[in-house]
DNA sequence: CGTCCCATGTAAGCTGTTACATGATTCG
DNA sequence: CGAATCATGTAACAGCTTACATGGGACG
């Protein structure tokens, strides 16, 4: 229930149609909050129906003709109410942790070339981040709003400069590992972590 | 596409039934691939049908009678598959990120508590991992198998080091600012962000 | 025998993803 | 006028969440 709240906060901050905001969410609010065309649509149609926002009523709209919407009072006050609401965060859901998992017990074949261009794709976000940073955070901006907004990127970059540091360890210490994708080659009985199990070492010490 | 796999990875671990499984996924893997029950039953159904596991042929299994399964050399390959197939991380999603960001628009009424809650929270799950560090990762557990699950749980400590610490100094500079929850009293033509817009400071330089 | 917990499951609804459709405008 | 692009949408589906249903065993 976040997406129709990001689409409120991006219409505050300015008015738009559905293919700008699809444009916005690209970057912007959309480093925190994706979404792709479809669901802003459909969400848009709902905010109407409900009177949150209303289209601007400039030019007809007919299909294929922009059409800008802009938040009522009603929807500053949903979108008030829930940003002061207690919501637990999500779980972490990490398909890359997953997959290293994984790994130790069907081999590390292949892993460590998708740990590199992850590392590669998270260098890159992180760039673009500090990029963002010089430009718009640079000297001077420094109200409230400003204050806050920077808070919001300095989690990006954070985040980001997290990630480059993991990915870059966990690549040394697979380097560090023995070649074999052992585990396939064990008895069928395979037992591993969840309990302890100190059996079974394997040739390296 | 990720659960699934995460839960073969389960049950190569230690063949399962679906209540030992959901539990399972409340700690272990459910650290970084949460699921609930219903999710695993209808995806153990799924994984049966598809000839990647099979139940156990003890016994009869009956309703509310405990069923057993483990995975087909097919469930293996098929998990070895994946793990090396190339996947993009999913872009960020975090809805405490977007009322912050909502926060400069609407006010900052009720978000500090939400930080605040956050922190804690945050905190205490990153207790909890250290503990598990200090329980399963002391001296001695060397294997190549153990490498890669603490590199797993590294990350997990790491994130939430982040967190803590994102949410320290956040905190501490929601303190600094002025009281006004001022958006809400500015004239209607709010324009923040997204373009630069150094206009409209506030009482503070 | 009633209540609680174990264990497996069904059903409905919502969110997000992917593919495609349609009208309008622009440009060669 | 044909093709590309802009702009808005429809349809179908996959995944996740929430609530509820069913049957059995354990315990007082």
């Amino acid at each position: 229930m976040s997406l129709p709240h990001a689409i409120l906060t991006a219409l505050l901050e300015k008015p738009s149609s559905g293919l700008e905001l699809t444009r916005r969410f690209d970057k912007s609010i959309g480093y925190f909050w994706s979404a792709t065309h479809q669901q802003i649509y459909r969400e848009l149609g709902k905010l109407e129906a409900e009177g949150y926002i209303r289209a601007l009523p400039s030019e007809q709209p007919t299909r294929g003709q922009k059409k800008s919407y802009e938040v009522l009072p009603a929807g500053r006050a949903e979108l008030a109410r829930w940003t002061a609401t207690a919501q637990d965060p999500k779980p972490l859901r990490d398909a890359l942790l997953l997959r290293l998992r994984a790994s130790a017990v069907v081999g590390r074949e292949g892993v460590e070339v998708e740990l590199r261009r992850h590392l590669v794709l998270h260098q890159r976000q992180l760039a673009e981040y500090e990029e963002i940073e010089e430009r718009d955070f640079g000297a001077g901006r420094d109200t409230p709003q400003d204050r806050l907004q920077y808070l919001v990127l300095r989690a990006g970059i954070d985040l980001e400069t997290f990630w480059t540091r993991w990915l870059t360890h966990a690549l040394e210490e697979l380097e560090r590992l023995p070649e074999g994708q052992s585990p396939e080659r064990q008895p069928p009985e395979q037992r591993l972590s969840e309990g302890q199990s100190p059996e079974q070492r394997s040739p390296e010490a």
